[in-house]
DNA sequence: TCAAGTACGCATAAATTAATCACTATACTG
DNA sequence: CAGTATAGTGATTAATTTATGCGTACTTGA
């Protein structure tokens, strides 16, 4: 990973949570992964918008800081399995919430959005 | 402002809310305008961690995307506040959610930012 | 009149995050 | 045996966000 060179700031939870949520496709794999797709090649083919390598990262840092489980099957095909932690669990309010805000908001938000470019 | 060259996803409230809110302080200074904080210096001096500059550019981003107003009074002396819009409102039962969240499961966070470094 | 307070802003550098290039390795399927 | 599928990695570049250098302008108070 990348050594971070501005010291964290973990004064507030708010921060808490971006620091180790901020990822583009964390809280959506989160999502996913909590809805049953299990395996890396399933969500990758769920969010084909995204790089394969992009999502591996973003897993692999969800496992590091223990927000899902990897199971490794030693199998002569690869096959992994990812599962949420009770961490993990711990944010699907806040994922249905925060994508609630954003759907009930759409049509404001995406005017914003437009006018800002 | 940066114009961006990835096309943005908005097909996900999850991608809405972070595309709008994802800023180091935005969420801080919505909280902190709603608590009564509506004017620049005293929220500079409140965020005193952050620039001076940087605040500015985030609270004109959440005046831009129609969370804040502002309004600027003609006075000898530059007077400024800053109210939330009720855009800006419906924020606040996400804010109080994620950082309480982030208070609850303060120690296992901490403890998966150490690990990570 | 000088220091300190109000507020703002452009241009650039630095830091961080995301995306891509170029690969490995094994095993089914037809 | 060629094609496709499984899963992954190290190195590099691009994109984006955050921080900083250097200014403006006016006012009040010592």
């Amino acid at each position: 990973m990348y050594e971070k060179k501005i010291p964290l700031r973990l004064d507030c939870g708010l921060h808490l949570f971006k620091e180790l949520l901020n990822g583009k496709w964390k809280l959506m794999l989160i999502y996913y992964i909590s809805a049953g797709l299990k395996r890396p090649g399933e969500l990758q083919r769920k969010i084909h918008t995204a790089d394969r390598r992009v999502l591996t990262n973003q897993l692999n840092e969800l496992v590091k800081h223990g927000f899902v489980d990897k199971t490794i099957y030693d199998t002569k095909v690869p096959k992994v399995e990812y599962k949420l932690t009770a961490l993990g669990q711990s944010l699907l309010p806040i994922i249905l919430t925060l994508e609630s805000w954003g759907e009930n908001n759409r049509i404001v938000l995406e005017k914003a959005l437009e006018a800002s470019m």
